[in-house]
DNA sequence: CCGCATACCTAAATGTCTGAGGCATAAGAC
DNA sequence: GTCTTATGCCTCAGACATTTAGGTATGCGG
């Protein structure tokens, strides 16, 4: 069995984390389980990206973080809450996305009149 | 006015340009005029970004390239054809695309069932 | 002859991701 | 009792596309 998940376009990371904690705080490694659970063979998601990600996110004050020692398993982790600004930089992250996606969609379904060149 | 214009996911413009000389051979300005025209108020195409991707291309075998004379201008420029190498490599990286924004949007749009953490 | 569109190009800085590693704890199998 | 697996965190060198900010030169309209 070959890995045939696809590697992320870079920049296009930050709005999955964000939206992953849109339902509700979590910890790093529940964010990736998530994502991968539902990006699934395709998008290839590393640790080596996520935990980074999140430390942008924290210190553009997008969520804030604290240790919390988890119920259940009796683990410490690091829990991440989505802030207010958050929520608004994924509002106008997600509508970018839109946009972008829109806008290479019209470019690969055009099609030119005449010649290029 | 301000420029709203989206900068470019990094991985993403490749096939852009792939697509666009799938309509025939073009140089670099010609290439960037139109997607310009098609991606306009979206995506801001740099040439920084396109003749190095030019170059790129050219080094993977995807496109090949030859000095000509305009005809109507008179003037001297580089037109890029595309390979058949480069037309298989543009229906892969194509459909690698959809299944990327068909993987994101399952993220995005997935509600989780409980709490993530 | 000035400005603008055409047409090409370069290079340093920027920033995200890949790939590969590491540490530590809990639970369950054997 | 110890081995494996899943959980949970982390770091860092290297790769690499893009941004930003320049540059050259020609043809044409006024």
């Amino acid at each position: 069995m070959t890995d045939t998940r696809l590697h992320l376009f870079k920049g296009t990371f930050d709005v999955l984390v964000l939206k992953t904690l849109s339902w509700g705080p979590a910890h790093g490694y529940a964010i990736s389980r998530w994502i991968r659970q539902n990006a699934g063979e395709d998008l290839k998601i590393e640790e080596g990206a996520l935990y980074p990600a999140l430390r942008r996110l924290e210190s553009r004050g997008l969520v804030t973080a604290q240790w919390q020692t988890m119920e259940e398993s009796g683990r410490a982790a690091r829990v991440y809450t989505l802030t207010a600004d958050g929520k608004k930089a994924l509002n106008s992250e997600l509508a970018d996305w839109q946009r972008y996606v829109r806008a290479f969609a019209r470019v690969l379904e055009t099609r030119p009149d005449g010649a290029l060149a």
